[in-house]
DNA sequence: TTCAGTCTGTCTGCTAACGCACAAAGCGCT
DNA sequence: AGCGCTTTGTGCGTTAGCAGACAGACTGAA
């Protein structure tokens, strides 16, 4: 039995399922690269090979990944934390066209050619993820195969995020994107509760911190959220479902089409 | 000499440098794939592959391509037209995510294997293309080579205009959206008139159109342009870019550096 | 020439979100 | 206990864009 054959069989292969909180995780099964579902949706053989050369690694709140046009040197893969892709704007404000959880990852733009893109990465939520390096990411692409057909996918499925995010932006209110960028950050984590000031929403989602506390406020007047200095807890998931705009759920369902179910064969 | 060969060394190679209007064009050099500059930046023998199965075709005025979800049967390549990948929302209101003119192609979501995206392609310029059936995109994509990293280039190009498009959306007046607006569409086409109303101008920006009239009053006022039942003529260009917001040069240069001067080992 | 249809301009509220200023509450540190 | 810092709450007035209603201008066909 090889190791990623001992993994997937371990208790902790869905982690997001899991009734343990984050805490037990990493107490006792600390890290595992199938906490990150683009991982575990590649073929054993594959990931196998990839193993020696995913490196563990603390993600620290605020740390920046990657500065608008700079070369990337690794693709992260998020397990426990969150990284956020924004614009930072001539003026200065910044707001996020798309966040990787431990169902994406960070380095689209190293396989598509670009190398490089007018965005900034940084961790919006702390915790751990593996990264590997550059160049090996781009091998691994370019023999095609499993890999390739993947991170194709993947790339697809973040550009229907992109795409989402643009729509919400024109059209739909601040309480509702609250709704959403609570429930896209719960899906990344354990448990039902955040640690985000309103602060750190305010500039994910590219308003004044006043709108996020008077939003935050009704939600927390019709029962839906608890707030707490840094700390939201989530009372009633399927209200803030049906609170929140369509664009979480269509975003979420493309995922899973893209990216669960994926065809025995990756030919086309 | 090949025909490509040929074509390449027509006077229409780069036409959007070309003194004449639109019509020369069509009367005296009517078609030709290298209109389209994805299908130009290919080596000579991979486009002269693909010749034979490039089908002209016209691109009539509000034709819908591709409904949401819908599979596409042809991958399209505009000439002298210019595609809309835009957003239906679930009250009935839609608006832009990107425009697909000269310079790109639709059907991105073929070679990424998901073959569908929860957006609506439409005509919103007619003109002209070619269209290439789906499946023999996606051989020539599957071989490798130039093909799939040309294709892989313009799928970031893409993705960071739509990534402009939700920053813009959040951040900049209606004015300096159209100001984006017009000047996108001028670098589809040749010449400084735009055949638009201001009904299908706020229809792509997702606002109304009573705002368009607005805006548009004001950039007559400053000597931008010149208005006239459904044709628009630009007076002062560089005016209008300086008036613009930044996004309309970030992802104009982002396209350039991804579709120009592509190195010549497509190696990673 | 007339008339219907299309396109544009301009009113009157109205609302969501902004900018700014400041107060209150909670936390950690000494 | 007291102090400073962070986080949240609330009060303005202002503005961009929305909603709806309607008028004028142009076009093209009968």
């Amino acid at each position: 039995m090889s190791n990623i054959e001992i993994l997937r069989e371990s208790k902790f292969k869905q982690n997001s399922n899991s009734l343990w909180p984050n805490k037990y995780l990493t107490e006792y099964e600390p890290h595992n690269p199938l906490q990150n579902s683009l991982l575990a949706a590649l073929p054993t053989d594959e990931l196998n090979k990839l193993i020696p050369y995913l490196e563990l690694v603390e993600m620290p709140f605020g740390k920046v990944l990657s500065e608008s046009g700079e070369r990337l040197q690794y693709a992260y893969f998020p397990t426990t934390s969150i990284l956020s892709l924004h614009y930072v704007l001539a003026e200065g404000t910044s707001s996020e066209i798309a966040a990787v959880g431990n169902e994406g990852m960070l380095g689209v733009s190293l396989y598509m050619g670009g190398e490089t893109t007018p965005s900034r990465a940084t961790v919006r939520s702390a915790g751990y993820g593996y990264r590997l390096k550059a160049q090996l990411l781009k091998n691994e692409f370019n023999r095609g195969g499993p890999f390739l057909h993947l991170l194709l996918r993947y790339s697809q499925a973040l550009m229907t995020q992109v795409t989402q995010t643009a729509i919400c932006n024109k059209h739909h209110s601040i309480e509702q994107q609250l709704c959403r960028c609570l429930l896209v950050s719960l899906d990344s984590l354990q448990g039902d509760s955040l640690a985000m000031t309103q602060e750190l929403i305010s500039s994910i989602l590219g308003v004044r911190r006043e709108g996020i506390t008077t939003a935050a406020g009704k939600l927390q007047r019709a029962g839906l959220i608890r707030y707490y200095r840094g700390h939201i807890e989530v009372l009633d998931r399927p209200k803030l479902e049906k609170f929140s705009c369509e664009c979480y759920l269509v975003v979420k369902h493309e995922c899973n089409r893209l990216l669960t179910n994926i065809p025995k064969s990756y030919a086309f």
